[in-house]
RNA sequence: UCGGGCAGCCGGGCGACCGCUGGCGAAGGCGAAGGCCGGAGCUGGAGGAAAGUCCGGGCUCCACGGGGAUACGGUGCCGGCCAACGGCCGGCGGGGGUCAAACCCCAGGGAAAGUGCCACAGAGAGCAGACCGCCACGGCAGGGGUUCGCCCCUCCCGCGGCAAGGGUGAAAGGGUGCGGUAAGGGCGCACCGCGCCCCCGGCGACGGGGGCGGCAUGGCAAACCCCACCGGGAGCAAGGCCGAAUAGGGGCGGCCGGCGCGACGGCUUCGGCCGUUGGCGCGGGGGCAUUCCCGCCCUGCCGCCCGGGUUGGCCGCGUGAAGCCUGCGGCGACGCAGGCUCCAGAGGAAUGGUCGUCCACAGCCUUCGGGCUGGGACAGAACCCGGCUUACAGGCUGCCCGGCGCC
């Protein structure tokens, strides 16, 4: 049951970001990546105050947690490791329709070499503790 | 049923799967124990405005002897309600609405304390004023009449009277009518208005009546101002606890020093003794900051100079001026009594994603049965409560006034 990703919080961490990352955009986001070798993934969420008053802002953040969520931890999938992301909300965000905000997301962290969990994979066996099959 | 006008309420419903967050917490595991880990499952989870942060409080810290004055800010008809208010209710006064009406609106104390302003237009706008006009008197000219004395009409000039009418304006120094007058004018009179006094009704704002005054006192106080009343400051990043880290200061100069400990130096009969020294404690002394924190601190005294940190957890934090129902009192705001309920607590900040169906709504088509598309208003809790203000697709309910129709 592996847990959702630890989430950036602090300031200085989306400035590092901001700062070193490599930046794709999408029309239903941005995302800024920095590799952190070995460690697990660490994702943060941010939308300016150009985007929208209070209530569009938070749809546009959870639905891009919402996003991130199915993609980068789908249940019984280990957390992929290797990176930090910040993703970016942006005007579409809110609005647009949400396998398309998916498909956003997918084709951005595949330009940005962020590797997918392998869904087949992670289909089966939610019950026991997943014993590695070996290769 | 149509039109007008108020008040209250709702503001997407149901279901499925996958997630988030608070609470309770089974199996199982660990430990000698207190207990810890673990999380199946159950369950709570945005608003009427959560908003603007404009008022009033609770709570917290800081400040604070009593009284007065000044400055600054606020409030401003009366009575009541409320923990309190700049809020609410009921009245009063004024204005609006209409043929009447239901009903709506209001910074609504003071302008015979002072200062200031009153644009444009207009002759004149605050010691009022005379453009057109009206009237009297004197004079020139023209016309007419004549009893030949003069009279009448018109134009113009001069000198006066007037403010009715025209005209300007938001406002022109009471209004209407009659009398009076050369024409006019509160010049006189009646009514209305205004001011003062008296009586009556009302807790009161105020209303009613009578008498007197001939009119004196234009408006603006969301212009300064005057009067009355009220008002400490900062805010949950308040404030408190725990842990970690760093620190619990440092430097320079001058002067002074009670006791003990320590350190250093010297002496020693090895028991100690003497000296030096602001390193520590006691005693004693001194003193305070606000607006993120380093607070209770400093210290022998005086003077000068130089900074550092801001990370985690917990409490505060939701049983409250609480909500719902019923009854009673009150026109009402509201109060009282009884019963029932526990109803969000995040912290880069939970309430989301997808789908089905129904309900509104909009557009198009329609054989009027419906069909197809689009698509949910304003807006997101951050310590809590009472108000105000502002935003808002659509909808529901009740009441009041008036018209028409029916019984």
């Amino acid at each position: 049951m592996p847990a959702r990703p630890p989430r950036l919080k602090q300031r200085r961490e989306f400035q590092r970001l901001s700062a070193k990352g490599v930046r794709v955009a999408r029309p239903g986001m941005a995302v800024q990546v920095l590799p952190a070798p070995g460690q697990t993934l660490r994702i943060g969420f941010t939308v300016t105050k150009k985007i929208g008053n209070a209530v569009t802002r938070n749809r546009a953040k959870r639905r891009l947690r919402e996003a991130a969520r199915l993609l980068l931890a789908p249940p019984g999938a280990p957390l992929p490791t290797g990176h930090e992301l910040v993703l970016i909300g942006r005007d579409a965000t809110a609005t647009r329709d949400f396998a398309t905000l998916m498909g956003d997301l997918r084709g951005a962290l595949k330009q940005a070499g962020v590797a997918l969990p392998d869904r087949a994979r992670a289909a089966p066996a939610p019950a026991l503790p997943a014993a590695a099959p070996a290769p």
